[in-house]
RNA sequence: GGCCCGUUGGUCAAGCGGUCUAAGACACCGCCCUUUCACGGCGGUUACACGGGUUCGAAUCCCGUACGGGUCACCA
């Protein structure tokens, strides 16, 4: 049999980084099987869902690089992909349900609801629906009617059974239907609820694995119910737990970055988000770390996701990212660092000169070891652009005040106002010669030039940094600093 | 509160009854390499929530407790 597997937001907001990984597991289940991968749109609350939304979550998963088989905007047998294009086929599924005498019509006020809910709470039960409007005739249901009433369809749970669930991450999982009051499945604008409209959806696009958070599990058994209801063939459930913040709390706003494109904003890598929350709640058996998609898509296993819940750790993140970084393009990574400079007014985001173009290039290889993710390309401009450099202090400032640094320092001005081309090859040349010629350790002459001209005791290598800041720059930062610091 | 799920170092995690005086990675700390800064290499600190069982033997199985999370909507 087909494997096929579907990603199911809905759209209220952006793709976060537990929606992405949900949709990573499920592509990768798909492409792990030769199966297939569905991509649709629960947007039957009216209200909050947004077409901006949809197109943002689509513009993540395609900038993640997983690409859907079916679905929004690829088309496919099984559409439409959206929900409220489907409400026909809903109305012949209710219809089977009130038929068949598994649900029926309700017309209880909300204050009649919460009355019921507080009154249970108080007994120490399970707040719930108990079923008063199960058996209205005819005539009741005429005269609220009358009264104005819109009532909505519940789904009629029976009594006593036991619910199970496979679920090959967690094992199997078992519910008492007495636990669950005859819950909403059409709204009383005519809309379907999501418990109701998921197994719809699922059954006729022929899902066999429903992997998702682990959020829905406790709704599992409502869906189970209406799968036998209608007597069609429960898929298997995968439950994978939940991503949490650094406190251990559920993700969100206050916690920094949520959404995926938090992060292309940032200048992260996609195939580093890919590698990076595929890692959280699932690991490979070997000890390898890096994985491609297509690699992960061959190891992929549900058995290997986690029971337990992951906490997002941005400085693994970084690492990672840090290193897809070094071994990224420097052209690909010029690009994604053109809008931060741009930002800065460094360079022109179009039309560079040939020489603004080889100092970016430059510019990137100096860096690109040095940085976990884009937006960072904005700390270390300061390291090559601008006569002045940045204000030593601490340890930095000692080193200039070092005996043997005047000497250094207009020696060092001799040699860059002698060479001709100030290369990273020509600048490692006489800065050897200096040392030879002052007799001094590397650390006493490398140390005060490198502060000197940066006011920093950390960055870049030298050789980059003095050939990309340019004999004018250099000499403009040397007096500076001999002015500042040395008189 | 009821129901459900979970609990290995600060974090991600391996482990599926003996090879566990518990792997690997991030972070942290040292050392080495480098006549600068890094990269890298080597080493170190830190963990089976607790209590009962079962068993010759338990991180691994069972029960309980504690803690964390999810859910109980005309949200999905």
């Amino acid at each position: 049999m087909e494997i096929r597997v579907r990603f199911a937001p809905s759209p209220t907001g952006p793709l976060h980084i537990g929606g992405a990984r949900s949709a990573l597991f499920n592509y990768l289940w798909a492409r792990h099987n030769n199966g297939k991968f569905i991509v649709r749109s629960e947007d039957t609350d009216l209200g909050r869902s947004s077409r901006e939304s949809e197109q943002n979550i689509l513009e993540a998963l395609r900038w993640l690089n997983i690409q859907w088989d079916e679905g929004i905007e690829v088309g496919g047998e099984n559409g439409p992909y959206r929900q409220t294009d489907r409400l026909d086929l809903y109305r012949d599924y209710i219809k089977k349900l009130l038929d068949g005498g598994h649900a029926y019509y309700c017309y209880c006020s909300e204050e009649e609801i919460e009355q019921e809910r507080q009154t249970l709470t108080a007994k120490g039960e399970t707040p719930r629906y108990l079923g008063k409007c199960r058996h209205l005739t005819n005539e009741q249901r005429a005269t609220l009617e009358a009264e104005g009433r819109k009532p909505v369809v519940r789904f009629q749970v029976p009594e006593s059974q036991a619910i199970h669930i496979s679920d090959q991450v967690r094992g199997d999982v078992v519910f008492d239907s007495d636990g669950i009051g005859d819950y909403v499945i059409v709204k009383s604008d005519g809309i379907p609820t999501y418990n109701f409209a998921v197994v719809v959806d699922d059954v006729t696009m022929k899902i066999t694995h429903v992997i998702r958070g682990e959020e829905h599990l406790s709704n599992t058994p409502r869906q189970v119910l209406i799968y036998q209801a209608l007597g069609l063939p429960v898929p298997e459930f995968d439950h994978v737990s939940l991503i949490l913040n650094t406190e251990g709390g559920k993700m969100s706003k206050r916690d920094g970055d949520t959404a995926v494109l938090d992060y292309q904003k940032k200048g992260y890598l996609p195939e580093a988000i890919v590698n990076f929350i595929a890692m959280l709640g699932w690991a490979p058996s070997g000890e390898e770390e890096f994985y491609t998609l297509d690699e992960l898509a061959d190891v992929f296993s549900l058995d290997r996701v986690s029971k337990s819940p992951a906490v997002f750790d941005l400085q693994k993140l970084n690492y990672i990212n840090a290193h897809y970084i070094k071994a990224a393009a420097p052209e690909r990574l010029a690009e994604l660092a053109l809008p931060y400079l741009g930002e800065m007014g460094i360079l022109p985001q179009r039309e560079r000169t040939d020489k603004q173009q080889q100092w970016l290039i430059s510019f990137i290889e100096a860096i690109s070891e040095k940085i976990s993710h884009m937006a960072e390309v904005k700390d270390f401009v300061h390291y090559f652009h601008g006569a002045v450099p940045m204000e030593p202090v601490g340890e930095a400032l000692e080193v200039l005040r070092g005996e043997q640094v005047p000497g250094v320092l207009s020696l060092f001005r001799e040699k860059v106002r002698e060479v001709e081309l100030l290369s990273g090859a020509t600048v490692k040349v006489f800065l050897k010669q200096m040392t030879k010629e002052l007799k001094l350790g590397g650390k006493f002459v490398y140390m005060p030039v490198r502060v000197a001209l940066t006011g920093q005791m950390h960055g870049p290598e030298l050789f980059d940094v003095i050939p990309l800041l340019g004999r004018e720059n250099v000499l403009s930062r040397l007096e500076v600093t001999e002015k500042r610091y040395l008189v």
